[in-house]
DNA sequence: AATCCGTCCAACCGCCTCGGC
DNA sequence: GGCCGAGGCGGTTGGACGGAT
């Protein structure tokens, strides 16, 4: 029996949990030399691991400057709403939160977050049924802000709501039904359209301009609690209008993903832009 | 006290991209 | 252009832990 003739001798490679001594090894190495080629690592730093599992493990526990223990509230408004605009680019929205790992969001995500965002989906989802239930008179229009509404609120959560809900005095704000609206406003279905979504519009200026005061208060407290490490940070150095105008053209993309991109027409994108593989150039 | 069950989180796995040859 | 290795990323797994029964 034995290994096959043409069967590579692979090194045995500990795994599962790292014991203290073997941290202490690792970041030793690490700070005297550098991690280089992670793959020499193991062998410079005498452990057992392959180079993934070095790598990994300096970036998720052994790195400086790791924030340990429970998310903010300002955390998690950051990851809702990255999470909305980008998805589970884990690893792009850690880069807005410095000390945490895309691991570690991913697994807040998973454990927490994710169930919030499907709770609030279903009571949206009530509400949206009770609506359509108690009315006849829908038109096939407003079916389509309620597919809209329900596909932005299944796919993503929702940033705008996310805003809005900081502001108890605002009304609640859907990106699908503020875009609806501002498309019937071009369609010209009705003088009330255009009253509600100048109102509705006016409603999430207010909300940038809430926004914007969180994002001072998100600043502060990076140069604060983070050692600064925000001042590179272009999430934060982008205005609210900036992250506004961003996550319409991301959401624009969803559209068109989703198929609903002829909802589009007549959406004002506040600036040229072109679109190339999901990409924007603004 | 023992067992079950759900949650959390560290770590692994597989895939993709990129750069060097 | 193809191959290979390294690095990076997201999905998944499995063990530790705590609360419920």
């Amino acid at each position: 029996m034995g290994l096959q003739p043409l069967e590579k001798a692979k090194p045995k490679y500990k795994k599962g949990l790292w014991s203290p001594e073997e941290d202490n090894k690792l970041k030793n190495h690490i700070v005297k030399h550098g991690h280089g080629c992670w793959s020499s690592v193991p062998i410079k730093a005498g452990l057992q691991r392959n180079g993934k599992s070095c790598r990994l493990r300096w970036i998720n526990y052994l790195r400086p400057g790791l924030k340990r223990g429970l998310f903010c509230k300002q955390e998690e408004e950051t990851i809702l709403s990255l999470h909305q605009m980008l998805g589970n680019k884990w690893s792009q929205i850690a880069h807005h939160l410095p000390g945490r790992t895309d691991n570690e969001i991913k697994n807040y995500w998973h454990s927490y977050l994710k169930k919030k965002v499907t709770k609030e989906m279903e009571s949206h989802e009530q509400v949206h049924h009770a609506t359509s239930s108690s009315s006849e008179t829908m038109d096939s229009s407003s079916h389509t802000v309620q597919n809209l509404a329900t596909q932005g609120t299944h796919n993503n959560y929702n940033f705008t709501n996310e805003v809005a809900c900081q502001s108890s005095s605002l009304p609640k704000l859907l990106f699908a039904e503020w875009l609806t609206l501002d498309h019937e406003q071009c369609g010209g279905n009705s003088a009330n359209s255009y009253d509600e979504s100048l109102a509705l519009k006016n409603g999430f200026d207010n909300q940038i301009s809430s926004f914007q005061e969180s994002a001072t208060v998100h600043d502060t407290l990076s140069q604060g609690l983070f050692g600064g490490d925000y001042h590179n940070d272009s999430l934060i150095h982008n205005s609210a209008s900036e992250m506004y105008n961003n996550s319409r053209l991301k959401f624009g993309t969803t559209m068109e993903e989703s198929g609903f991109i002829h909802c589009m027409a007549g959406v004002d994108f506040s600036g040229n832009f072109n679109m190339s593989n999901d990409t924007m150039y603004i």
